[in-house]
DNA sequence: TCGACGATTGCC
DNA sequence: GCAATCGTCGAG
């Protein structure tokens, strides 16, 4: 079943870690479909979050956060890898979750598989500028469904963010959230 | 308008 | 250790 708006619309400190386990759905034009377990996260957190895009206020790039939660916030690094976020929290409080890892789950054939990194999950999902403001409560391409694995549930890792050393303290703030590998 | 640089990755 | 690669944003 597909998470909805409520999902999205709490604090980013509580929709990130939820969202370990949880599958992330990507319906290609052809009609292929992956699903896969989200296992890595990191939490963005309004204006006075040093380490937020967001921290400069509203620009052209990070407007979307500033939008209602569940839509996404897609922008390009080094110029090649589209980092997938999505926006929560209440509208108008500039928030999102980094998805930073993934772990396959459907078809057989990438059963287990990982995708650890934000630039390869971009790629994985075949993510473009096309996907900046999709919502996922209603998207035909990308959404999130619920878990489906929870026997990973209870094996969490709780780390700072990374490469966020410009950020000062907030670089310390331990907003990433990671599933302990099986096996 | 300009130039520095990034929520990264992979190769040397 | 460092290049790739380019849109974005703060500075001027």
């Amino acid at each position: 079943m597909r998470l909805g708006r409520d999902f999205f619309a709490r604090d980013v400190l509580r929709v990130a870690p939820d969202l370990l386990g949880k599958v992330l759905v990507r319906r290609f034009e052809d009609g292929r479909e992956l699903k896969l377990a989200i296992t890595e996260v990191e939490a963005y957190r309004g204006v006075g979050d040093q380490a937020c895009h967001a921290r400069f206020g509203k620009t052209g790039r990070n407007k979307v956060m500033w939008e209602r939660a569940g839509l996404v916030y897609v922008y390009l690094i080094y110029g090649m890898y589209w980092m997938l976020n999505l926006v929560t929290g209440k509208e108008g409080e500039p928030q999102a979750v980094l998805i930073r890892g993934l772990k396959g789950v459907v078809p057989k054939s990438i059963e287990g598989s990982r995708w650890d990194g934000p630039g390869k999950v971009g790629k994985l999902l075949e993510l473009d500028k096309s996907f900046y403001g999709e919502d996922v409560t209603t998207s035909c391409r990308l959404w999130v469904e619920e878990d489906n694995v929870k026997e990973d549930f209870f094996h969490i890792m709780v780390m700072e963010r990374v490469g966020v050393e410009y950020a000062g303290e907030w670089a310390r703030k331990k907003w990433r959230w990671k599933m302990k590998v099986q096996n």
